[in-house]
DNA sequence: TCAACAGTTTAGAATTATTATAATATAGTT
DNA sequence: AACTATATTATAATAATTCTAAACTGTTGA
């Protein structure tokens, strides 16, 4: 649980100025116990429901964006109606299921980081990531 | 290298008529050597050079989206922006350009299909991809 | 053979996530 | 306080995808 001054000292540190919008999204998003995904929709209803004020759409992408490129946020693509946002930046994989359209860690006794044997000639791996879909075994013969 | 005909019962055998719409894009999808990644407007693309008629961007979308429902194509989500589709429907992994944006298959002496250790109770596994994001190796300090 | 009908194609409109614009406001600095 | 770079905002623009509803076509069975 970080306060306030926190998040002022954390923004600046990374050359962000620490607007009272930048801090009431750091509160919606870092203030939790444990880390969780979302949509832009999903965050930008959290904070009306949370906070008084509004903040404006525009505001809300660019945020995320930057807290992004500052490693702050992870994103995640599961299909293309729209991005997920991950607050857990660590390097770990997730199931998706398919009924709920939920996004599930999966801990490390779910699955480990597989091994790459041979990469691309000249390239850097910048990330590994497994994503397993999963579904009710209901039998759809269609 | 399949003819015309086999397409036709291909499409009939899994309820699907065999228009010449559906069969063109058939030809531009399947009569190849190797397996290959397309986005919708790479499709619309190819058939306009192929092909001397115009196929509706409607019909591209509901052939294709019609082709995946049958098992004829998988669709492969990378970011948000736009969806990949890939005639390669077998298990298989990817590696992402992120400098050229290209998508291209993990053979299996580059990376074997990771073990789910423990599943989501009641829930069938229905695919476990693997994505490895690479780019060209210039330090950028932004 | 051919009428009937379900399935398909199509142009264009609608939807929706996201990005761009450009005016206004604010934070940090002198 | 004044200055300047940054940030916010409402709104417009963009772009992928889906929807609509009218016209067309493949299949079937009388
Ligand atoms: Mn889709
Ligand atoms: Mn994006
Ligand atoms: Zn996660
Ligand atoms: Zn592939």
């Amino acid at each position: 649980m970080l306060k306030n001054t926190e998040f002022t000292e954390k923004l600046r540190s990374s050359g962000l100025r620490p607007t009272k919008q930048r801090l009431k999204i750091c509160e919606v998003l870092f203030n939790r116990e444990k880390t969780f995904h979302f949509t832009i929709n999903d965050l930008v209803k959290n904070i009306s429901n949370q906070l008084n004020e509004k903040i404006s759409l525009a505001t809300v992408y660019n945020t995320v964006h930057a807290f992004k490129k500052k490693g702050y946020l992870k994103e995640i693509s599961i299909n293309s109606d729209k991005s997920y946002f991950d607050t857990n930046i660590s390097n770990h994989h997730h199931f998706f299921d398919e009924d709920t359209n939920e996004l599930i860690d999966c801990n490390d006794d779910s699955i480990e980081t597989p091994n790459v044997k041979k990469n691309i000639t000249g390239k850097k791996i910048n990330s590994i990531e497994v994503l397993i879909k999963v579904a009710t075994d209901n039998q759809n013969h269609n």
